[in-house]
DNA sequence: TGACATAAAGTTAACGGTAACGCAACGCTC
DNA sequence: GAGCGTTGCGTTACCGTTAACTTTATGTCA
């Protein structure tokens, strides 16, 4: 019981710290932690106990290294304002934390240069999975990925091809929705407007189905007013303001993102403009703020908690072995005050 | 040229691979990485080539195994809900970018027990710091960052016993502030009303400055409505209904978040209560939306940025072996269009 | 030209675990 | 009581990289 075997301090306690007070081989020790039931139950009492003591804790860079998991999963997002994936990875670590997976996490700001950068550092520490946002990657990523053979989830979106698995809801159907919500609730001259940057491909797509569904209608063709900015309440009344005084004509506006369609209404309001009567106004996204707006928002609710539970699952199922596969999880469209109610004159008489 | 010092896919290529592949030792192509100008120039574009080619990506499980540091950054927040903490994550990442230090991120939920399990959990990948939400921690949770010897960078709050280093604002400070602001604009009869969980001490905090600037001035005891659980509108309309129908008398309600506020302002104009010449209500935290809500909300402004970004700063300096310390950040009151506006009367004469 | 500093590589030994294998002690069967 | 499987533990090798030494080649100066 002397304190011979305490390691000077400054380095933590080792496997051979705790073996040695306890009187045992390493391995022994190992095994405890890793096979309880082929170690005696009084010893590996003693052993929990002279770990206690010590406060050891693993150190799994070593443990990693030498098995064969190493219970990181990489997660790598393209934005952490406004919470648009802060709920998928709030719901993704908590899945992951039962399994004893650790999030180790990148922000690729949507600069495509810093997602090879990142992608990269990720793998460099073998992680058992990756998690990530969108389809659309640079080459280098998708190559990096491939290669590495570590399980690859492709968040948020699907569809295209994907490297392994994939979880995530269909914009371009959305952004469909987001137009023929308008178009049924009377609007007929509509426009899209917010953040689109270079490689969001979600935006490109929704805005892509909001036009094929203006097209559809034999509406006059859908008006872009979107910037390569980050989407921010003030980028929304600024655009807002340029779309109406170059098209005044407009009648009803579907936004890239709730936090956009904020500063739209306060645009409109400023303007003089009634919201729904006179223009109609949709969001995306289905902010904490968007109910309690004034109008309140009509919007898109992407189902983000059950992306990050099924991603959770899915890396799970990968890791043990499983086959790839594709979820798509549903959004709901919420019809708020922004947009007019449905004419029942229009619609059922 | 042949393939024969090729791995067998699967395994991916190590440090031995490139070096067979250009002729050298493992220690060389090491160097070239590590310290290159101690490397031909020739040698060293051999050796980035075979990289290339291989697709190398460096093992950093087994670097930080072997070297001193690990590159790992530990960042432990309490939610990632409504961004409360979003965008210091946001900028503690991008900051550390630079330094090549990656973020690994746990969630505890406000749940005491879960920070025990996590902080043990990221002590196991040896981090070379670890940024924590908060001072006020499990006892076992200090005992594990003092004894584990790395760098500790405590965050959003400030005060108390720091264990290493701290970088946050001061909550009583904030709370005193929101209550001398309702006071400076003639509201009488305050109410402290939001999500209040046992371990969320900075609420407790700001709720204990209100508290006491109440008490200064000699007005009625702050009434408080709070609940615990997580901060949502709905229970910023649920808490204003119960405070309301029990203390009709209030004519100010302080909230501990702007999500809150937004459903304290719904319910207040369910009510007919007119805000703000009737009601006075003020928020914390500034969300996104606070501005763009009827009335625009009166808040507090964190700098949430700048605090992420000197955590970066901290971490690197405390690494590099320079002293701790303890960093305070200013707030910033936004009086809007929830509260009334400063009479002159009262004030100027 | 020999002594000596310097540059550029190679050798060797960790880092802290895990996994495969080996071996003794024990109980069971026939 | 010999054969055999099981339990419980120790031995040994290895994971991929870095750091500390050592060695060899090269240049410099008296």
């Amino acid at each position: 019981m002397s304190g011979a075997e305490e390691r000077e301090k400054g380095s933590p306690p080792t496997l051979a710290s705790i073996a040695v007070r306890v009187g045992v081989s390493v391995n022994t020790v190992s095994r405890a932690l890793r096979a309880p039931n082929t170690v005696r139950p009084e010893l590996r009492r003693q052993i929990a106990k002279a770990m206690d003591e010590l406060n050891y804790v693993p150190n799994r860079l070593a443990g990693g290294l030498s098995g064969t998991r190493s219970d990181i999963v990489g997660v790598v997002v393209t934005s952490l304002y406004y919470s648009e994936f802060a709920s998928i990875i709030d719901a993704l670590q908590s899945a992951l934390l039962k399994d004893n997976l650790q999030v180790m996490l990148a922000n690729t700001r949507y600069d495509p240069d810093q997602e090879v950068t990142l992608v990269r550092s990720i793998l460099s520490w073998r992680p058992a999975a990756v998690a990530i946002i969108g389809v659309d990657h640079p080459a280098k990523v998708s190559e990096l990925l491939t290669s590495s053979g570590v399980p690859v989830i492709e968040m948020w979106d699907v569809g295209g091809d994907i490297i392994d698995s994939a979880v995530g809801m269909d914009h371009e159907g959305a952004g469909k929705a987001q137009a023929d919500h308008m178009i049924a609730r009377g609007y007929r001259r509509l426009a899209f407007l917010g953040s689109m940057r270079e490689n969001d491909m979600r935006a490109r797509k929704r805005a892509h189905g909001a036009a094929s569904a203006v097209a559809a209608a034999g509406l006059p063709d859908l008006v872009h007013a979107v910037r390569q900015e980050a989407g921010r309440p003030a980028l929304g009344e600024e655009l807002t303001h340029e779309l109406l005084d170059s098209n005044p004509q407009i009648d009803g506006i579907i936004c890239n993102s709730d936090v956009v369609a904020f500063g739209v209404l306060k645009a409109l309001h400023e303007r003089g403009r009634k919201v729904p009567d006179d223009i109609g106004v949709i969001g995306f996204g289905d902010s904490e703020a968007a109910n309690y707006v004034t109008p309140s928002l009509s919007t898109v609710r992407p189902d983000r908690h059950r992306i990050g539970e099924l991603t959770a699952e899915l890396i799970v199922a990968r890791i043990n072995g499983e086959e790839p596969r594709t979820n798509v999880v549903d959004w709901e469209l919420l019809a708020r005050g922004s947009t007019r109610p449905l004419l029942k004159s229009l619609n059922g008489g």
